[in-house]
DNA sequence: AAGATAGCTTTACACCGTGTAAAGTTGACA
DNA sequence: TGTCAACTTTACACGGTGTAAAGCTATCTT
């Protein structure tokens, strides 16, 4: 693992990971990072070529402290397609507060720098392959609902699914993250099953 | 009106439209704006504060030039509650890709300026009266889902008809503007009715 | 006709955050 | 003793926003 060889690196990571997390009014920059992980902005740079590596980097290194594939694949499990839908909600819902910082950040970036829309593309993609297999299962014991394609499916899943509803459910709206599961888990049966 | 009291307003609110809804990779400068505009630079700034406003007023414009006040309050005119879920999310859900290029630019804006997030902030407010609306015309004729809340249900339909959500499905997803309605229609009907 | 005024241009500069460049420091290891 | 890696310090370029001030010009006023 990349980020427990050295541990400098890790202390920037683990740095940049709990800025993010509080967020707070304006944005996290380069030199708050550097000065909270008590070292040179200068320094930043001779582990992370960018910001947006730096944020990248940040990304993986919590899918490695979380064992994001493990408790994703875990849904797989599930004997019926609604109920792995069911369990996929709940396990992508709730990673979403975990990676909740750096996404925020990430998706900030997206407009201006095309190598941070690549990398959250990249993990959204991913995202999405789990919402297909879900629908996929639904589709395998003949309860997918005749209104949608598979695809048409998959990409209303994704839709409701994304960090953005969850932003605006559980930030703006102050939803509690059991409701949010319970409540997507209800209408997302809905929305696609027959 | 005060936007076609004085012509080179105008012109700049046209132009900074215009420049938007094409939008393209990088974000639309000060510069761009008065470029286009043929005007200079400073003189943008005898118009407008600061980017910020020029936007908010950019929006205000477009809101006088679609009569969205006429089109959003045609959705009151239903019977039903189910009724007038639909219009509601026909209404909307028609408005916004023709505000997408200025709400993305203000969306944009909302971390780092708070004069911007507080513009955008009331505008979605406004969108959300018409959302809790639609419930309340629900809960009236008795057919508002047990599961849910009158303010869930709002919360559920404000998010759900988000211009993110819009944006995921119709820019990333590539779904016409059209199936976008049908399917918003079907699945918020299915979330919030009994 | 003289002058004020509105509306604009031009030039210049301060500020911020990112990223580059290069010389200097320090401690470990051989 | 010397070398090397990791880091610091100082300095600067760039792009975008916003401020400041002086100058130009057409139109309206008296």
């Amino acid at each position: 693992m990349s980020s427990s060889e050295n541990p400098t690196r890790k202390r920037i990571l683990e740095t940049t990971w709990k800025l993010l997390e509080k967020g707070g009014a304006n944005a996290v920059r380069m030199s708050d990072i550097a000065k909270a992980a008590k070292i040179s902005r200068q320094a930043l740079y001779l582990h992370f070529p960018n910001r947006a590596e730096l944020l990248v980097a940040t990304t993986r290194y919590l899918d490695e402290i979380h064992d994001i594939q493990g408790k994703l694949s875990a849904s797989r499990a599930a004997e019926t397609g609604a109920d792995r839908l069911k369990e996929w909600v709940e396990a992508w819902g709730n990673y979403i507060p975990k990676i909740y910082g750096i996404a925020k950040a990430l998706m900030a970036m997206q407009d201006s720098d095309a190598e941070a829309a690549a990398a959250w593309k990249g993990r959204m993609d991913a995202v999405r392959e789990g919402c297909e297999a879900a629908v996929t299962a639904l589709e395998k014991d003949g309860s997918l609902s005749p209104d949608l394609s598979r695809t048409e499916a998959a990409d209303l899943l994704w839709s409701l699914l994304s960090v953005r509803v969850w932003e605006h459910l559980c930030v703006d709206c102050g939803w509690q993250q059991e409701r949010f599961i319970s409540h997507m888990q209800r209408t997302l049966a809905r929305a696609l099953i027959a």
